[in-house]
RNA sequence: CGGCGAUUAGCGCAGUUUGGUAGCGCACUUGGUUUGGGUCCAAGGGGUCGCAGGUUCAAAUCCUGCAUCGCCGACCA
């Protein structure tokens, strides 16, 4: 390619509106443009590295024994309706009408339409298992698109669903599909964890999250030091320090705490220990029927969180998890927010682990402006029920037994689950077995976000002077880059004969035959990340070499022209 | 959906307080200059100031409504 017949679209300033480095350096290097909030035109740089992503996802799943689909991205309602996520899916489902008043979707996911393939094509256990997969368009109406393609209302994944008629079998699959993710990540050149996550309503055995290690990544992750367990935190198991609680060593004492709001003032006022603090926090309840019903109170240590999604799964909390507001409070405890405890609370409550082993604690005494110092479970009120609350945190013991917890910061660019029969129950997807009965298939379902691969791979591969593409991903694997060539008919001449030789051995090349001066090339052919640069200049001509620059580590050196292709293409690792 | 903010040339912004001929930098066009890291000089093109009403002799500027975009939060998986 000649930039003189390319759009490279490069930008010198960053739009004011791209927050994450990804998105200001894709906006820079001339890779995306917003058309309107969450929709992106890929232009013609972008693509080249979305396709890069979608060759090497196309290849390991073939080579992992799926089979490429195509399925449409507008569905009918009537497949939502008979899967339930017509009812289930909430504003995220884009739905529409055609001229005849029909109600479809946008799909945002195509469990419904495999699900309608299958059943109809799919008859007998001798054709299972069976695992399908399409690239595809996805749309979801994002409440809050962000970070530009990292997080759009459209977007590009990969979604394989796979068929089986036992668990052995999706297990199976399973397993292939996680080491083929593997394969994948490590081939496109991330620094990428597969952490445990949830299974959730879904149901099902088993699920995976891949995650691309970035600062700005959106879910927090934690890590074993001394294995390979992680987990997302919202899931990850917060272990109790000890077994049981210390033996008491004070009694127990009512101090006048009138400004004692937080636990900070707390600690502040007594010189306590935070961890000898503990917070009580007040929640919708719901009674077995799971009908909205009083007020809850959950307890966790004051330095610790209170974990939404292990709360809220509670059997008696409701769901979604609810704050009571200061009023409720007042009305149920006679005392406002600042002041709770355990002690004399007139709600049911539940303890997180680590406080049903505190001694010693200090709690407020349901009495505005007042706090009880030296509580002990037993001694001064009964342990109430206990349970997993809380968020884990960095140097708490690893849920596997081994190590100590570390916490980072990922993107989630791929999920693998086993459905189950969820899908195959509703749509009734089934073959006759071996033994002519009539069987719902088990589904296992494996995505990948392609175009976020794009965003999180910038987050991990940039510097000053912008993006620096893992090869395998960059938009053209090399540049030619002369030195004012319309001045020079020598350089001209070398760099037109190094474009048709690089061309001839199959590299993507840039030919930067532009008419600027070379600050302005070097600038924009850093910008956009293309990993190996030769410079054609007069300097190094009379002893038959250019010089080889790479990207990644600066380094520059000498090479006779006669050998560059040939250089270029040994260590080419696409 | 709640809170906050923005909307003026392709991009980044000033001008709005105190109403009075539409500005700057970059980008673009032309000519010259320069030529191994975002040259310099000169000339030029480009804006119904988000939209619709209102106040006024006069509105980018004041008032009302709407739209779009963004940030924070909640929501979702």
């Amino acid at each position: 390619m000649r930039s003189s017949n390319y759009l490279l679209a490069t930008l010198k300033e960053t739009p004011s509106d791209a927050e994450i480095v990804s998105h200001q350096l894709m906006m820079r290097a001339g890779m995306v443009r917003k058309v309107a909030s969450g929709l992106y035109t890929w232009t013609p740089t972008g693509l080249r590295v979305l396709r890069n992503v979608e060759r090497i996802v196309r290849e390991e799943m073939e080579a992992a024994g799926a089979i490429e689909t195509l399925m449409p991205m507008v569905q009918p309602a009537d497949l939502w309706q008979e899967s339930g996520r017509w009812q289930d899916y909430g504003p995220e489902l884009l739905r529409l009408q055609d001229r005849n008043q029909r109600d479809f979707v946008l799909g945002p996911t195509h469990e419904e339409v495999i699900s309608e393939l299958v059943r109809k094509e799919v008859s007998s256990y001798k054709q299972l298992p069976l695992n399908l997969f399409q690239i595809q368009t996805k749309f979801r109406d994002e409440i809050r698109p962000r970070f530009g393609v990292m997080r759009s209302r459209e977007f590009i994944m990969k979604d394989a669903y796979s068929f089986h008629i036992d668990e052995a079998s999706l297990e199976q699959t399973y397993q292939v599909m996680f080491k083929a993710y593997q394969t994948i990540f490590s081939r496109l050149g991330l620094d990428f964890r597969p952490v445990i996550a949830d299974t959730g309503s879904i149901g099902g055995n088993l699920s995976h999250e891949f995650h691309v290690l970035a600062e700005s990544g959106e879910d927090a992750i934690a890590f074993s030091d001394s294995s390979d367990y992680a987990a997302n935190v919202e899931l990850a198991e917060a272990i109790p320090s000890k077994d049981k609680a210390d033996p008491a060593t004070a009694t127990m004492e009512e101090v006048e705490t009138p400004n004692a709001k937080t636990i900070q003032a707390l600690v502040e006022q007594f010189g306590l220990a935070i961890e000898k603090t503990a917070k009580t926090l007040i929640v919708h309840g719901v009674n077995e029927n799971g009908d909205a019903s009083g007020l809850i109170a959950l307890m966790v240590r004051g330095d610790h969180e209170l974990n939404d999604i292990k709360a809220s799964k509670l059997p008696q909390v409701a769901s979604p998890l609810t704050f009571a507001n200061d009023d409720e409070i007042r009305a149920a405890v006679g005392a406002g927010p600042g002041s709770l405890g355990p002690v004399g609370l007139p709600l049911p409550m539940v303890v997180d682990r680590e406080v049903a082993v505190m001694s010693d604690f200090a709690a407020g005494s349901n009495k505005d402006g007042y706090h009880y110092l030296n509580i002990n479970w037993g001694r001064d009120v009964e342990l109430p029920a206990v349970a997993d609350l809380r968020n884990v945190k960095a140097g708490d013991p690893s849920p596997c037994g081994k190590g100590t917890l570390d916490i980072k910061r990922g993107i989630e660019v791929g999920h693998i689950f086993q459905l189950g029969t969820k899908y195959s129950d509703m749509m009734k997807v089934g073959v006759l077995t071996e033994s002519g009965k009539h069987q719902n298939l088990l589904m296992g379902c494996y995505g990948i976000g392609v175009s976020r691969i794009v965003a999180a791979a910038i987050e991990q591969n940039n510097d000053a002077n912008g993006i620096i593409w893992p090869e395998a991903m960059a938009p053209f694997e090399v540049c030619i880059l002369p030195m004012n060539m319309h001045k020079s008919a020598r350089v001209q001449e070398v760099a037109e004969r190094l474009y048709e030789e690089c061309k001839g051995a199959g590299l993507n090349v840039l030919f930067d035959d532009r008419k600027e001066r070379p600050g302005v090339m070097f600038a924009d052919i850093e910008l956009i990340g293309i990993p190996h640069v030769i410079v054609v200049g007069e300097r190094n001509l009379d002893e038959g070499m250019i010089e080889l620059k790479n990207r990644r580590s600066g380094d520059k050196e000498k090479v006779a022209i006669a050998d560059v292709v040939q250089q270029l293409t040994a260590t080419n690792n696409r």
